[in-house]
DNA sequence: TGTTTATGACTGAACGTTCGGTCAAAAGTA
DNA sequence: TACTTTTGACCGAACGTTCAGTCATAAACA
């Protein structure tokens, strides 16, 4: 249809990337057996087998989608990697944390429900953990900085914390008032992670 | 005539039982659209009509399963109402939530997938913010008496922390020790709800 | 003309649901 | 006791429907 290689190549992408932001909304919202392909096609103005020239099932099309969206939430948490995180490193990457979230709503609802349902995709949990791996390295030696006797466990409470503030936030996004819970989770994270002997000044 | 009345419905709701039993676990662990009759009539030993002599769909089963597993979650939550929680009273009710959840794991996985897809079915987010509302309740005048000036930022933030640690239980339950990881959520609590003034003793 | 995108009627498999019918067991009858 | 009647749990083939996926064809460029 276009003229060019280049414009052809550029021109199956934003299709690709249409197909696949129109089947992130409806297999966040629906679910993944409960959505369709003739619903996907209908939402993105297109036909049934069109979807096949760039997938070649709904299966692969779910993991372009889940790979596609983490490889783009994480390339938003360069911090510099060499050092520690400073305390207001910490409070930057929480607060990112919150803003990516609330930006990718739709993968966060579908990131829940194949993490709850590992049955849906397979390697999803895996590919997961391997890919935060690196961020949750660095939060366990800014709890060890700050004095943390058992980084592991401290970890773990600060990623229930967190995550479960999460699930509130993609749940009921209405009922969350977004601003203060995220200064509220922010206090929680500090009260957290100072020694008992020494609070923070935050 | 045949059986007694009294038998019948005596073998009638113990063969219920085993439909939702096994039902429930397939739903769990499959997703509720993955999971199809078939597998739970073969898992269940007994055939595709039978299903429809005790519910009258798919979805009708659904509902009765999760009705009855948190009819039997809640039963079990009769802290006495009159009085505010003591602190051990507090305690006992984290203890009793994580035992719960350990005891009904299959329950509270479907329980994050309804969650988080509410189109499975429809009404079970406000049923179950209505079962819980009296225990938040009672959290609530806790965190007051604990002399909260936020009860209700606190009682989210609590929320959070508690939901996410059941969530990691319920994903991952060979990696969540759980008797050392109770503990810690149990202090991270008491660190919560704390003055920054006067810190437990606890 | 040759190449590639796009279409939508089509297919077979699998799904939830239905229904005519079977059968073990209890109650009635003698 | 032995035979008949009556019940409802139980079965599984078959139904209509829906689904993911296919393919012959057309349209739009080069």
């Amino acid at each position: 249809m276009p003229r060019s290689p280049k414009q052809l190549e550029e021109h199956r992408k934003q299709k690709k990337k249409l197909i696949m932001d129109v089947a992130l909304e409806l297999f966040a919202k629906g679910g993944f057996h409960a959505t369709s392909i003739s619903q996907i096609t209908r939402k993105a103005g297109i036909s049934k087998g069109l979807i096949y020239n760039y997938f070649s099932s709904k299966q692969d099309m779910l993991e372009e989608i889940t790979e596609t969206a983490y490889n783009e939430v994480y390339k938003n948490f360069d911090l510099d990697k060499d050092g520690v995180l400073t305390n207001e490193e910490f409070i930057f990457f929480i607060k990112e944390t919150f803003r990516i979230v609330r930006e990718n709503m739709s993968f966060w609802q579908l990131y829940f429900a194949l993490m709850v349902q590992p049955g849906i995709q397979e390697s999803f949990s895996e590919k997961y953990q391997e890919k935060s791996k690196p961020i949750l390295n660095q939060i366990y030696a800014f709890l060890q900085k700050n004095g943390s006797t058992d980084p592991e466990g401290d970890l773990f409470v600060l990623s229930s914390l967190v995550e479960g503030a999460i699930l509130y936030l993609v749940v009921a996004p209405d009922i969350f008032p977004s601003g203060k819970m995220e200064d509220k989770i922010l206090q929680a994270c500090f009260r957290l992670i100072s020694t008992p002997e020494a609070p923070p000044k935050n």
